[in-house]
DNA sequence: GAGTTTGAAACT
DNA sequence: CAGTTTCAAACTC
């Protein structure tokens, strides 16, 4: 293994370590393949797991010891599960992003938001019907929701959630499948891409003249070789389906560079 | 545990 | 792009 995959790997490795106090665990809560990244089995009857309704699916994620019938989310049906996620893509680019987002509102601190707001209308926005409640933030100015009640006065005031059952804690806590390409992963392609720029131009003999976006792009290939064996090293199903849009916007833009 | 309500996602 | 349907989770009884 060269110096950049052994980088990258140990730099997911890192992203995956496990949180300090690890999370109570009840009756329908799964724990991932590697004992950590707890999330809750899904139900699902009649989508197969192949659209956004599934959790599992929507989170990145194969189903694992699910409630589901006729699950298609698996590594059985790898051929419809791709076609599945690339239909997700074509409505929705942005489908597997996640929903919360950070954003620093002008001031120092970073606020969690709901990337598209929620669209609520009889729940007051205070019920776990709500994307933005149930990410325990307040509703924004993207939400079209009506009769919000779910401000951040009301955040700060609310009770803790009658249910026991056990909610997964923030983003900051947990890592969720995006969060794999950490910032540290993402420098340590960039630099090769840079590293792989400038060889380019140094190698290149007198009879041929340099082709750096051919190398460059060489490079990120190979770059996401070694983040697709390394995904596979740290957490083996877990990333797969990550791996899987990560492969198809790649393929995107080579067929849109070509 | 069955039935109802809810809002996101999918479809038309 | 707006209206409708489908879906699975949240909730109530």
């Amino acid at each position: 293994m060269n110096r950049s995959a052994q980088r990258i790997e140990t730099e997911i490795l890192n992203s995956y370590q496990l949180p300090k106090t690890p999370p109570p665990v009840s009756d329908d809560v799964v724990v991932g393949e590697l004992g950590f990244k707890p999330r809750r089995a899904c139900n699902c009857t009649k989508s197969q797991c192949l659209k956004l309704y599934c959790d599992c699916f929507a989170n990145g994620e194969f189903c694992n010891r699910c409630n589901c019938d006729n699950c298609h989310n698996n590594l059985e049906n790898e051929g419809l599960r791709q076609k599945a996620i690339r239909a997700c893509l074509e409505r929705n680019p942005n489908a597997f992003r996640p929903k919360i987002g950070k954003t620093k509102a002008g001031g120092p601190e970073i606020i969690r938001r709901h990337n598209k707001g929620c669209n609520c209308k009889r729940s007051g926005c205070l019920k776990n019907y709500c994307e933005c409640y149930e990410a325990k933030i307040a509703c924004t100015s993207m939400c079209k929701c009506v009769g919000c009640r779910n401000v951040e006065e009301g955040l700060q005031r609310r009770h803790p959630p009658v249910s026991s059952l056990y909610r997964p804690p923030p983003p900051t806590d947990i890592k969720q499948p995006c969060s794999f390409m950490t910032a540290e992963v993402i420098e340590a392609v960039c630099q090769c891409l840079i590293a792989a720029s400038v060889d380019s131009s140094e190698r290149a003999r007198p009879e041929e003249e340099a082709d750096p976006v051919r190398d460059v792009i060489e490079e990120f290939s190979r770059c996401l070789q070694d983040v697709i064996s390394a995904s596979h090293h740290a957490a083996p199903h877990h990333l797969s389906h990550e791996v899987s849009v990560l492969i198809w916007n790649w393929s995107r833009a080579n067929r849109i560079c070509a």
